[in-house]
DNA sequence: CCCCCCCC
């Protein structure tokens, strides 16, 4: 059969042996589901090498989503890119179970038609006396064979039973824990461990902690309650491995947690748990960050939880709050991180993240698991349950990263993905100056936030900056003591210099409207396309430069997001807009908004 | 046995 790939004859032996062989290729001869409940999802493989079958395989269900496709379908032959064996069962009928976490499809059921061979069982193959022993094969096993000794003795709380379990090699991957058997110790990384927490409610009350680990197989959550609270909390870090046995698993609830296992781990009074302290991580992986650059966070779906990487270019003050729901008190800080997709993101530190945090010597900052919150049509990142930061970590991502801010890489951000320091253009309804009057906007409590595209006519270059505290923390305005010194009444200090930051009205007018707008720092820094610092000092200095700046922006057309916002000044009240951020037309969705206000208009292609 | 992840 031209094209067909040829099986790995008799290897099914090998691998059931212990061996570990590289990338055995088999036969699918069927599959199917079990444990039918809804949100547990498991596949049972049946493969030939042609010359055996074994019917004691799984799929990881990180591949279930290749079922699901259509490509496991009968007869496929497939590589075996990665794979683990693992003991199972007492130990009488141990049985040997291959959990397949890699596979590549060389070609598909269709194509290939039939089975290829007359493949037996490999255990009855092993009760009519044939070949047991693996063929010779230069690579050492993964694990031990099966020992002759009964050595799995778990019936005690014993660390040197565990050890000499651990010792012969005997871990099971954590795709193959399952309620149904309780004699296994892993060998994992934990990837993450929460704050303790307590809590009280109708059935008691009690504290927790709780924690992901992972190995080569894939990766659970587990969590220790009360006593195995305060047992494990402080030997249990980020990023170590440990040995874990005879914990409880149970299903895990889907809605609370994105892990990809159909369990999770309580720890009992019966758990051990001992720090792997060998320099081998004995193919443990290190945590995998798979980076988001920081530009594609504004195109990623609320709640999503991703990994990214960045120069926290700004830091927020502690900020302490009470929940109006739930009546608890937060502390959070917000940082602005930014990377070389020129975009700035805000992630939201909270608790002791947040408390401990030092941002002033401007650190990489490396986050798994942050998640997305839309606010005020910007996206912002946040911890949350499973999130960890690293501060400046040792990868080549956070060097490269480094390298790129020292140099001044930071001072050409574009794309604010957060709505404080900036805004996409996701969100936020569009709207006319003029509707912006019609509909009586920032009348009520709460700002209104909506979008136009209009063209800038003219920028006052008249107080466009003020003086103002030099601590980084600070913006307040300076009194100038005109005698070198600068005075700040909210530090409460003197000092001898300031920094210029920028405070523009401008003009600008849509087909309907003008209206006068105000641009704080970042905006007029990234409008003007200089630093904050260098046009306060054109405009103080140099007016022929400052002159060059300004009219290099009349005429100019931007979409504008705009935070709009009634205010009393006295007895008057004055309708406010400021520019949260300014964004290159995207005429492909400004044309949408056209078009559908085309069909709103005309009645023409719309559905009513 | 938790399952909240907050606020502007």
């Amino acid at each position: 059969m031209p094209g067909i790939a040829p099986l790995s004859t008799g290897v099914i032996a090998r691998i059931m042996h212990g061996e570990e062989v590289n990338q055995p290729v088999l036969q699918i001869l069927g599959i199917k589901k079990i444990n039918s409940n809804a949100d547990s999802e498991r596949y049972r493989l049946l493969m030939s090498d042609g010359q055996y079958y074994n019917s004691y395989a799984m799929l990881a269900s990180q591949l279930n989503a290749m079922q699901h496709d259509g490509l496991l379908k009968e007869n496929t032959i497939v590589r075996l890119d990665k794979y683990i064996t693992s003991l199972v069962g007492k130990n009488d009928t141990d049985k040997r179970v291959l959990i397949v976490t890699d596979l590549t499809v060389l070609n598909s059921g269709a194509e290939v038609g039939k089975k290829i061979g007359e493949p037996v069982t490999y255990e009855n193959a092993l009760k009519n006396g044939a070949q047991s022993k693996p063929l010779a094969s230069s690579s050492a096993p993964v694990q031990q064979n099966k020992p002759e000794k009964k050595p799995m003795l778990y019936n005690n709380n014993n660390n040197n039973t565990l050890n000499s379990s651990i010792n012969a090699g005997l871990t099971s991957p954590i795709a193959s824990l399952s309620p149904y058997q309780n004699k296994w110790a892993i060998k994992a990384r934990v990837t993450s461990k929460s704050a303790i927490r307590t809590w009280s409610n109708a059935r008691g009350e009690g504290k927790l902690f709780s924690m992901d680990l992972m190995d080569e197989s894939g990766e659970i959550r587990a969590t220790a309650f009360k006593e195995q609270c305060d047992k494990y909390y402080d030997l249990i870090q980020v990023d170590n491995i440990y040995y874990f046995s005879k914990c409880q698993l149970k299903s895990a609830n889907k809605q609370f947690s994105q892990l990809k296992n159909d369990y999770e781990m309580t720890f009992t009074s019966d758990t051990v748990v001992q720090k792997c302290e060998e320099m081998d991580d004995g193919g443990i992986p290190e945590i995998k960050y798979d980076l988001v650059p920081i530009s594609q966070v504004a195109n990623m779906e609320d709640k999503t939880a991703l990994d990214t990487i960045g120069i926290c270019k700004e830091v927020g003050e502690l900020q302490t709050f009470t929940s109006r729901t739930t009546n608890k008190e937060f502390r959070k800080r917000e940082l602005t991180l930014v990377d070389m997709s020129n975009s700035a993101v805000t992630l939201t530190l909270w608790g002791d993240d947040a408390v401990n945090f030092d941002g002033h010597v401007q650190p990489v900052i490396l986050v798994k698991g942050a998640r997305i919150n839309v606010f005020n049509g910007g996206k912002t990142l946040s911890m949350g349950g499973g999130s960890t930061i690293k501060i400046n970590p040792d990868i080549p991502e956070g060097h490269k990263l480094r390298g790129w801010f020292d140099n001044g890489g930071g001072d050409n951000i574009t794309n604010m993905v957060s709505a404080r320091t900036g805004g996409g253009n996701f969100n936020t309804e569009w709207m006319t100056l003029q509707e912006v009057r019609l509909r009586n906007l920032g009348a009520g409590d709460k700002p209104d936030y909506f979008q136009c595209k209009a063209v800038i006519h003219m920028v006052k270059q008249e107080n466009a900056f003020y003086k103002a505290c030099p601590q980084s923390e600070c913006n307040k305005k300076v009194v100038d003591e005109g005698n070198g010194q600068y005075r700040c009444e909210r530090c409460n200090s003197l000092y001898p210099n300031f920094k210029y930051r920028l405070l523009i009205n401008m003009s600008i007018g849509d087909w309907t409207a003008n209206r006068w707008v105000t641009c704080f720092n970042e905006v007029g820094e990234q409008l003007l396309n200089h630093s904050g610092q260098e046009v306060g000092n054109a405009l103080e200095n140099e007016p022929e430069a400052a002159q060059a700046m300004f009219s290099a922006i009349n005429f100019t057309s931007h979409i504008f997001k705009l935070r709009c916002k009634s205010e009393m000044y006295g007895d008057v009240t004055r309708n406010k807009l400021s520019v949260q951020a300014l964004t290159p037309i995207n005429y492909k969705e400004y044309n949408k908004y056209l078009l559908k206000s085309l069909k709103d208009l005309t009645g023409i292609g719309s559905s009513n």
